[in-house]
DNA sequence: CTCATATGTTAACACTGTTAACGCGGTGCT
DNA sequence: AGCACCGCGTTAACAGTGTTAACATATGAG
């Protein structure tokens, strides 16, 4: 790839971890890279494709949290640790948990984004489905169907983690959640199974 | 209170429902005001306090819609038409509920209004736990730390409707949603019982 | 009557994403 | 060699944003 395209595209995720969506500027990253703000527009159509790039590198990332689950023994024990990578990345990686999970389409005009994010997100939703079959080959979930399941699993995920990122119960400790988080899928699988 | 404060308001209300957070301009809001943008800073301090009086009123609302499920015949049935009233609200106002529930801080430079939300959210978490309870009390779920239970609800909750809002699974008609998110109240109370 | 305060105005500042117009350097064609 | 083209950069500019400063006007109190 052209040479100023990595440099534009290492500025621009530098500075969207430092001061996040809304300090994410043309200009900024233009000046993080040594090149004037109309110049990006040479390597990239708008903003948001250029934000679809970040959201393709995390992606990514985010398929090899999911991907130590493979690490465990059986079926439930893949499905639960890879129910713990999810958290470990939104934990560990917020802000790209945050754009790729919680970034409603209007409010800040990345309706394209959604939908390309929809669709590079499909492998790893894959991997939960899966992980959700191998569980109900083996008898520990009921019998249903499977994508139906997996979404009701990923939602639960997704869920204590949004809530958890938007600060909506910031007053609990981080071991606190983790410990809650473990037990609301362990409890959940007991309900599914 | 003042008779433009009110007219601001009413037009900040429909300026977001129509064209959601990323259309609602002060400029725009004062013109359908009939008034001069620096003018609503004298009935408000910033745009961010502007939004969150909307958010008050989309709590009341909210409220409304939980307290459906005080119809119920006994606790397990309020507690579960509790959570069918958070699943209506979330999807009969959908723009309500992203500014009260998906709007990260940082993404728009909210810091503060999430703060302000929380806390006036907090008698509408309240009333989910009064109904956690109530099922402890009468068996219908384990003894358990209510407020921790009435979170892994409420993120199991929350995170069907995000998805669903923010597009995560458009292909799922409205009835299959529906569907689904009952069935994934009832597998979890099931989980936690 | 006068003065203060509340409430509005217009002009302006410092931003934003994005486009137009232009220029420079290298590559390939005749 | 000359010439056209094109990728890649520049500066200037447009339309929009939230917000503040400076100024005007009306209203009510002393």
């Amino acid at each position: 790839m052209s040479e100023t395209r990595e440099a534009i595209l290492k500025a621009a995720h530098a500075l969207y971890l430092r001061e996040g969506l809304a300090g994410l500027s043309m200009r900024k990253v233009a000046k993080d890279a040594n090149i004037s703000a109309p110049a990006i527009y040479r390597h990239f159509q708008d903003k948001e494709t250029m934000l679809f790039e970040l959201v393709a590198k995390a992606t990514h990332l985010f398929m090899a949290y999911l991907s130590r689950g493979l690490k465990g023994g059986h079926a439930r024990e893949r499905l639960e640790l890879a129910g713990e990578g999810y958290m470990d990345f939104a934990l560990e990686h917020p802000g790209y948990y945050r754009i790729m999970f919680m970034a409603p389409k209007e409010h800040v005009g990345l309706q394209r984004l959604n939908e390309q994010a929809a669709s590079s997100f499909a492998p790893t939703f894959q991997f939960l489905v899966d992980r959700v079959r191998e569980c109900m080959a083996s008898g520990d979930l009921a019998n249903d169907d499977a994508e139906k399941v997996s979404v009701i699993i990923w939602a639960n995920c997704h869920g204590l983690c949004s809530l958890r990122l938007a600060d909506h119960f910031s007053e609990i400790s981080e071991t606190e959640f983790r410990h809650m988080y473990k037990q609301s899928i362990k409890s959940q699988l007991v309900g599914l199974s």
